[in-house]
DNA sequence: GCCCTATACTCCAACTTGGAGTAAAACATA
DNA sequence: TATGTTTTACTCCAAGTTGGAGTATAGGGC
């Protein structure tokens, strides 16, 4: 019983709270929904799971198979209480991990093969987990998904993942659409032009007057993270 | 010269080659680019600038404002052969952390309120985002941006963030709208039949038959991270 | 002449990651 | 029946990363 909680804790013990399961199945499981918000590592799953039984947030009961022991954790009364507490504390910001983008802030440095790949790996990434999304969307629809009883509540997820995932896939898309059009990746005055041009046409608002200084970033992200 | 490249390593190799940077501005500057992309603590700037400068892929020299030094690093022919290098590695898969979505999970552990807070704080976080992005908008139509003369390829960069941006939005309105129809955030049939409505008209393909097991994760999600 | 903010970093304890390792059970295949 | 492969069920640890505290000078405003 030592420490505070970090979000991962809180990750685990929010899994946990949907209905019990083993060390295994947890750290297994997470990969279809918890990943895609809050990556953890696998071993972080097994410590964790071992800290919040230490604090008594979630109850752990062995089973046998034979020889081969395994642990299937409950969420406590107090770990109900934690996941409450929580709620009303500040959130951190979203951030994203997007390789991909800085590759291609250095593309010029490379060919235009290996951006129209890039391109297109990320466009494949878009599809895979739009192919996933699809069979959720399918359990949920056969009513055998393992939250089926939080449908109202998932069902916002699951329209957020697909929402995000069509914008990148169509993102990816007119992208290549672009990069196809051009020999090579040089900033020409032609491509420059074109660039300026999608940059106007970018559905989001202007200060309305020139700016005196560059801007700051938002503050939003200046907030800590856990 | 010790040690291998990580994908920080490249994203602060990756901003030196647009322009030098001191140490200082690399770290500040950093914040309103790459940060989006690669977040990276601002130790870690420091660090990484001394390790890539000791292997001789960015060179630094010494300024003095008086007794003050700080140091101005340049990209050298060897720190461009090793970003050409890396446009040829695999891709590391896109990834996000997403807190909110964590609470909304338990949300009904907690109350309405705390559930509309979390959607207002999402919805106030892209807002916010998009303003700078507004502004990042202005900068290149003033043609005062630091990236100006790779307008061509940055263009894409401002058009995936402002869509993908704007999709959040959307979609934390939506779901404050949908909330605030709500009494409580208890499953009820009727909660329950909406969600899966909502499901149902999820703009993605499903299967097109039931599933037998419970679907894989995607690939993309499984393979390594830096 | 004084205070506040910006510049320009260093250092480190605590935490996290990814991979390797261990071992038994269950299932498939010959 | 033997043998190999996959799944379950974890532990351990070296190497890397984080966030915050600390240090010190410069410059501008009042």
């Amino acid at each position: 019983m030592k420490g505070k909680l970090t979000t991962t804790s809180y990750a685990v013990l929010a899994q946990v709270a949907v209905r019990p399961w083993s060390t295994y199945e947890l750290a297994q499981q997470r990969v279809r929904y918890f990943r895609y918000v809050w990556p953890a590592a696998e071993s972080a799953i097994y410590r964790e799971a071992k800290r919040l039984a230490s604090m008594g947030l979630i109850e752990g009961e062995k089973e046998y198979t034979g020889k081969r022991a395994r642990t299937v954790y409950s969420i406590t009364g107090a770990g109900k209480d934690a996941l409450r507490e929580w709620l009303g504390t500040p959130i951190s910001p979203f951030s994203m991990e997007f390789e991909a983008m800085l590759r291609i802030f250095v593309a010029p440095l490379g060919t235009k093969d290996e951006m129209v790949g890039t391109l297109r790996q990320v466009r494949a990434d878009a599809q895979e987990m739009l192919r996933f999304g699809g069979e959720v969307k399918q359990e949920f629809i056969d009513g055998i998904n393992v939250t089926q009883d939080q449908v109202h509540i998932r069902a916002l997820a699951v329209d957020f993942f697909i929402s995000l995932l069509n914008t990148v896939e169509a993102w990816a898309d007119r992208t290549l659409a672009e990069i196809e059009t051009w020999d090579d990746l040089a900033a020409t005055e032609e491509k420059k032009k074109r660039g300026l041009e999608k940059i106007r046409q970018v559905p989001v608002e202007t200060p309305g007057e020139s700016l005196k200084d560059i801007s700051k970033p938002p503050e939003s992200q200046m907030r800590a993270r856990s």
